[in-house]
DNA sequence: ATCGGTTGCGTAACAGGTTACATAGTCGGA
DNA sequence: TCCGACTATGTAACCTGTTACGCAACCGAT
């Protein structure tokens, strides 16, 4: 079948295709018995306008890249959509990348969504300089830091407070009496990791705790990872008795390590986990946590951008959540 | 800073237009000499190709739309990393499109993504006719059903042998002594779900036991319902002894459900859940499932658009996995 | 010297929209 | 009656690539 195109709408409805165009976008006033003839010619023959050819004159592609470090990460699922609705209520369309934290895809990525002429783009980036999104950023791209940012960066960022919120979970083991905490961190290359690392260990400061460096591991954030982290933690002459840990992903690993080493939890450690699950609340055992507003993230990260493409001289703030802690049997 | 267009290219490097285009193409020879000072060009601006020009003369976007009905699911996440592999080795992109199981936005979506003119879909359609893709395969768009299928699709399915898989877990039951088996269904609408529940029927009536309507509930795939439907079927004065549940998600809330009710798994009833899931190992108890080679149903279903896309004329087999029954303590 | 067949590249039309500028028709006022 | 000001719509250039067609320059053969 033949696509439609305007030019076709235009002559059935006897008018040109300027008209067509403005009956369509509300761009100029157009007669109602004219317009009327446009718009029936629209549904008789079936049109649908060519965003390609639109993108071409506008320069717009109503189009914003999202770029998760995995997919497959329920956190990022739920802030997915939050983000999907806003870009839904605004007439925008969502490009997924997924970077499964490798740098060339990142970068691979970021020359795809310039080509394709995104609007903006949402970044939980693996980054962690502006080098990869600078690109973008010298186009004059919106660019929204989601989950992450970094030191140099100049683009607003979304997430929670991971100092507040490291420092909360970590309290929380204190005061349940536990004293020698340990901690199951991320790459230190995130941000995010590096604050929620400084948050426990101000607690433990705090506190008068001892802060050992045998009890604070870093790994990559993968469930194997977190296992083999967990066993590596835990097979130490003096061990810990209480984890905190930065991640869902390496939250589960470490209940696999547990699992398999025949240790229980909380009765040998108890652990206090960031990022809630769904599962959270059904594993051995239910899994205290920091509940991150994962919904509203997305929301919020979703507003900044087209507030920035709609006002681009403003400067657009930060917006940091604070996690909830829900408490649960592994504390 | 100005866009960098073609023009920029040709007029740095002394070539025309065309010159530029076959270069970046390979489209016809070109001097090497020449195709030096193109590419110094290229380079030396940082051009980067419009697609949205380029899609406009040559008809195709490289884009695929990918419809799921939860991005949060983490059986999607998976998929959607096996399609999106496929697609990069092959330099198309992803539109990502996640319905909710909501039929409106479903049909918002293919709007959308033909007005982008994407190049093929991969749907794991809430809509259980041809009504709403009618439009995209009117426009020869290749269409990939996902994850379900409808009787009249005129499209290839990659997904699971749903019959075979819910089979061979409801004989897992038997096998394992249980007479009394229940089940927790999706919808009946998604012929995922007709599927399982034949599965499961045909072994009860193979092995000579009673299939009673009390024990079989459908249910919205929502953790809540699941959890919800599992209290009802538990909640009966004569109840089963083991449960077979056709989604991880349903599995979680029956989970919940009966943590809730104070009832235990598998001492007062066994599960057998439909999907695995990386939480599901360490549950409590951990889940026997049927799982499913997500990232290869992923891998497949792009390769089968592709194949589409490039041999148009050769009809496209569906593929049919089969799901790996894991066996852990639920049973 | 002329000619046919390469070789290597340029010219211009075209894809399907948007939009600055132009114009035909109507109307009230001088 | 003529003019200026509106009103409603049309004309054509433009956005940035792709590609059918054309042409100059060179070659070896006659």
């Amino acid at each position: 079948m033949k696509r439609i195109t305007m030019r076709d709408v235009a002559e059935h409805a006897g008018v040109s295709k300027a008209t067509v165009s403005h009956v369509i976008n509300e761009t100029r006033f157009v007669e109602d018995a004219t317009k009327a003839r446009v718009r029936d010619a629209i549904s008789a023959l079936g049109y649908r306008p060519n965003v390609a050819a639109r993108s071409l004159t506008t320069q717009r592609t109503r189009i914003i890249g999202l770029i998760v470090s995995d997919v497959t990460n329920t956190f990022f699922g739920e802030i997915m959509r939050g983000i999907e609705d806003v870009l839904i209520a605004n007439n925008y369309s969502l490009m997924l990348c997924n970077t499964n934290e490798v740098l060339e895809r990142e970068e691979y990525y970021i020359d795809i969504l310039l080509r394709q002429g995104v609007d903006g783009i949402i970044a939980a980036a693996t980054s962690q300089n502006w080098d990869v999104l600078n690109e973008a950023a010298k186009l004059n791209i919106p660019i929204v830091m989601l989950d992450r940012t970094f030191d140099d960066a100049k683009s607003p960022y979304v997430g929670v407070n991971n100092h507040y919120s490291a420092a909360l979970g970590t309290r929380h083991l204190v005061e349940r009496g536990y004293r020698e905490i340990g901690i199951l961190s991320g790459f230190q290359r995130l941000s995010t990791m590096r604050e929620r690392l400084a948050g426990y260990e101000e607690v433990l400061r705090e506190a008068n705790l001892p802060i050992r460096h045998e009890w604070s591991v870093s790994s990559p954030l993968t469930i194997e990872d977190g296992k083999r982290a967990m066993q590596s933690l835990m097979g130490q002459a003096e061990r810990p008795r209480a984890v905190f840990i930065c991640n869902n992903l390496l939250s589960l690993g470490a209940l696999m390590g547990l699992q398999e080493m025949g240790l229980k939890c909380p009765a040998d450690v108890a652990i206090v986990g960031f990022d809630d699950h769904p599962w959270a609340q059904v594993s051995n055992p239910p899994l205290t946590v920091l509940r991150q507003p994962t919904f509203s993230i997305g929301e919020t990260a979703a507003h900044k951008v087209l507030k920035a493409l709609n006002d681009d001289d403003s400067e657009i703030p930060s917006a940091l959540f604070n996690c909830q802690l829900v408490e649960r049997q592994s504390t």
